[in-house]
DNA sequence: TAATAAATTTAGACTAATCTAAAAATAGAA
DNA sequence: TTCTATTTTTAGATTAGTCTAAATTTATTA
């Protein structure tokens, strides 16, 4: 049984491998969590001594299969919990993320299949994000970032990439949510910002940066 | 912020304060606790310093409003999951305690008000415990053990005072749970035991012991 | 390719929570 | 009331996780 410290270390080798498509550095992963340098190579000895991940001084680390299980059914307790906390307690979206980070480590044979079946088999978290089911497989969706749009081209708002509490109230404020639907009626040069015509109705412009965290469906 | 261990003493001088009218002693904490009692002196010092317990060398421990308040909320929390884990997840009374030892450490100003609202303020846990409110306030039942009903009296099984799984498998395995009918057929002076009428159809007797774990409303 | 910069690991130290063994204080009994 | 048994506390050590500073390895660039 791993510590939640160390399953929050495997966490995050999982979403850096992911991103980047290769072996977590010890210094993405210190950023990542915020801690030293120092404290993540000690921890991936640990870790690698486990069976959770493959590591060789200096090269950094992947996760063995051990590992990404345990990573991905994290994952998908976090994500159900998300739901659980949106539907059923009626939490706004920008607030379920540190309880869901507590809510992820509770240990229990049965407890995650149990609230996936409460909860109906959904298959997206309420940013968007894919659940795992028991067995690791995430459903994919066809889904692009909103800078791929070219101008006239419209879409549905089905995801976001960031899911820091300001930046979700931010969304709230300009009238953006899971679901809007969203057409760009002009892509400025200059900074990369973008105006859009927001359920036909609205007009807003929004920062490149901005753009770069939603995901849409054409 | 306390740690889930200091939150844990706590609880246990707070179970200990109850169930013996005084001040609770290192050697009690230290056997509710399955810990050393070095390691209770150690603690107690510390809860002390933190302003959570009165503490007087060698004197024993009782908590100050502030731990009392925080023993009442862990109460409060893990009283209202295992309601949410039996009524919502379909767990059986004897599986949902250690998930609920868990979950009470969750830290959120809201959640455990949230989820007293979701499951409709309910006032008794699975086992029959009340659940104190937001206020800290128990609700209040005239409940007797069942060993205080002469014979041919009759009671409502409201409450358990054992919550270990073995015991409660027990019960169920006899046909007893929370609600089932009781009238004492007999009484066996020679060991305590108890013949009993179970709904108004089966005859079961069960040991003294038993009869002490069990609590009815007349 | 040699020098320098950046990344990584090791060394040594700190805190929280635990333990065993020893010392000190309190309680009980003769 | 004095001696002995019990309870409690202190001392010193251990483990997980963390840190800073120093040493080492890898990468970059002149």
């Amino acid at each position: 049984m791993l510590s939640s410290t160390e399953e929050n270390y495997l966490k995050a080798i999982y979403k850096i491998s992911e991103r980047d498509n290769k072996a977590a550095s010890t210094n993405a992963i210190s950023s990542e969590m915020s801690t030293s340098a120092a404290s993540v190579s000690d921890m991936l000895q640990r870790l690698s001594s486990k069976g959770m991940t493959h590591y060789e001084k200096y090269k950094g680390v992947t996760l063995t299969e051990q590992g990404n299980r345990i990573a991905t059914n994290l994952i998908r307790k976090h994500r159900l919990w998300e739901v659980f906390l949106v539907e059923k307690l009626n939490f706004t979206w920008d607030e379920v993320h540190d309880m869901a980070e507590q809510l992820e480590h509770i240990q229990s044979p049965d407890l995650v299949n149990r609230l996936d079946q409460f909860l109906e088999y959904p298959k997206f978290d309420p940013h968007g994000d894919p659940i795992p089911d028991a067995d690791g497989n995430f459903t994919h969706r066809r889904q692009i970032e909103l800078t791929n749009l070219t101008t006239k081209e419209s879409g549905t708002l089905v995801g976001v990439q960031e899911d820091s509490s300001t930046f979700l109230k931010y969304l709230d404020q300009m009238g953006l949510s899971l679901g809007t639907e969203l057409k760009v009626l002009e892509k400025f040069e200059f900074d990369g910002s973008v105006k859009l015509l927001v359920n036909n109705k609205e007009q807003i412009t929004i920062s490149n940066k901005v753009c770069k965290n939603l995901f849409v469906k054409k």
